[in-house]
DNA sequence: GCTATAGTTCACCAAATGGTTAATTAATTC
DNA sequence: GAATTAATTAACCATTTGGTGAACTATAGC
C-alpha cells in the first residue's frame, strides 16, 4: 500500500498477489454455484479486483475453472506427501490414510463440490490439464508397498488392488460429507453433528481395516 | 394424433404426457449441466414442446427441478421396494444390496448427477419436497432387520449402525461412477471398461460383507 | 528522468437468459 | 352445438451474461 494525491489509498500493483486473490474468489464461486451458476462478476467482486483482470489472467471462464482445479489438486497432493505413511506399522498407516481423508474432505469441503462440477462436465478440464494430469497421486504406489508389507508380516490379506482401495477409502468419506444434505433429508437424522462425524470415522476405520485385515 | 385441415397432423391435447415429456427432457438436461447450467430453452427444444408449458405446468425452474428430484426419488424407491431383500438369507441379502446399489447407479447416471446438484445446492430442494421427503428409504428399517437376524445366527457382527451401511454401500458405487472421469485420468486406468467394472463390483461385496461377517 | 511494459480501469456489447402477456385452439360440459 | 375450460402457441421483454476495446497508470530497466 501507499498513499498518493491527498490520501487516496491505492493498491501496489502484484500480478501473483492478483492471480492469487482470484483464483480464491473464484474457488468460493465454483464451490458454491458450480462451474455453470458462478458468475464471473461476482467472482470480481468477491476478489475486489477489476473484471478485465480475470480474462487478463485466465481468458476464459472454463480456462479459469481449470486452473482452480488445478490448485484443489495440488494442494490435496501436498497434504498427501506431508502424511509419511511409509514410517508406520502397516494397519496403522491405513487407519492414518482413512482419518486424513476424512478430515481433508471436512476441512475443504470446496474440494468436494470442485471435483464434482470437473466430473459433471466429464473430466474435461482435469484431461486438458497437463499440470493436473502429472500430479498423479503418488500415494498408489505407497499404499501398494503398505499392503505388501501387511501381506507378508501375514497381517493382511492378499491381493488387494490398491487402486480400489484408495478408491473405496476415499469414496466412504466422500458420499457422507458431499451428499450429507440430502442424507441428512431422507434419513431425517444430522449428519453433520459432533457425535454423529466421529460415528462415522469409526464406522470407516471398521470396514477398511476389517477389510484389509486378515479374517 | 389425430387429422385435421389439409392433412396438417396435430397432437392431441394430454396434459399429464406434456407434463411427463417435459420432466424427462428436463432430467436431461440437468443431469448434462447441472441446476446452474441448465437452460430452459433447451429443455423446450429438447421436449419438443413450446417453452411456456414448462412454466405452466412447473412454475419455474427450481421448482421444476424440484420435480425431477421428486421423480428420481421416486424412481429409486420403487426400484428398491421390488428388491424383496427380506426373502433371502442375510448375507445373500446384503450382497443383493451391493449389487442392486451398484446396477442402478450403472443403468441411470442422471439420479447420481441430478442429486450432486441438489446437494450443491444445500439439499434445498429436497427440504421443500413433502413429496419426496416423505420417500424416506424404507430399506433402512429392511437393512436393520437383516443385520440382526444375521448376528443373532451369529454369522454377522454386533453392533452395525444400518443407516451407515447403507450410505457406505452407497457410497463405494457412487464415488467410483459419479467420479469415474477425473479417477480415470489420475490414476490412467479406464475404470469403465467391462473387466474394471466388474472387478470393482467383486472388490466392494468383499469390502462389505468382510466388515458385517463375523472374522 | 525517460521509456517500455506489465497491471489495471472503465465503458461497452451482442447474445443469451428466465420469465410473461395475450391470443388461440382443442377438449369438455351442459 | 354453444359455452366454458384447459392446453398450446407466438411474440415479446427486461436483465443478465461472458467477454472486449482501448485508454490509463504504476513500475522496472536503462
Amino acid at each position: 500500500m501507499s498513499v498518493q494525491k491527498s490520501s487516496q489509498i491505492i493498491k501496489t500493483r502484484d500480478a501473483g498477489r492478483s492471480r492469487a486473490i482470484i483464483l480464491k474468489a473464484a474457488s468460493e464461486e465454483f464451490s458454491l454455484f458450480g462451474l455453470g451458476g458462478a458468475r464471473i462478476d461476482r467472482i470480481a467482486e468477491r476478489s475486489g479486483l477489476n473484471k478485465r483482470l480475470i480474462y487478463y489472467y485466465f481468458s476464459d471462464k472454463d480456462q479459469l475453472f481449470q486452473a482452480v482445479l488445478e490448485a484443489a489438486y495440488g494442494k490435496i497432493r501436498k497434504s498427501e506427501k506431508e502424511l509419511n505413511l511409509g514410517a508406520l506399522e502397516p494397519a496403522a498407516a491405513i487407519r492414518k490414510l482413512v482419518e486424513f481423508t476424512w478430515n481433508y474432505y471436512l476441512e475443504n469441503p470446496d474440494f468436494l463440490t470442485i471435483l464434482n462440477s470437473a466430473n459433471l462436465h466429464k473430466g474435461r478440464h482435469i484431461q486438458e490439464s497437463n499440470h493436473a494430469r502429472a500430479l498423479n497421486s503418488p500415494l498408489i504406489e505407497l499404499l501398494g508397498e503398505i499392503l505388501e508389507k501387511g501381506r507378508i508380516s501375514g497381517e493382511f490379506r492378499g491381493g488387494i488392488d490398491p487402486v480400489q482401495l484408495y478408491i473405496s477409502i476415499a469414496g466412504l468419506s466422500y458420499f457422507y460429507l458431499s451428499n450429507n444434505s440430502t442424507l441428512s433429508v431422507i434419513f431425517g437424522r444430522g449428519l453433520m453433528n459432533p457425535k454423529a462425524k466421529s460415528e462415522r470415522l469409526s464406522h470407516m476405520c471398521e470396514v477398511i481395516l476389517g477389510y484389509v485385515l486378515r479374517g
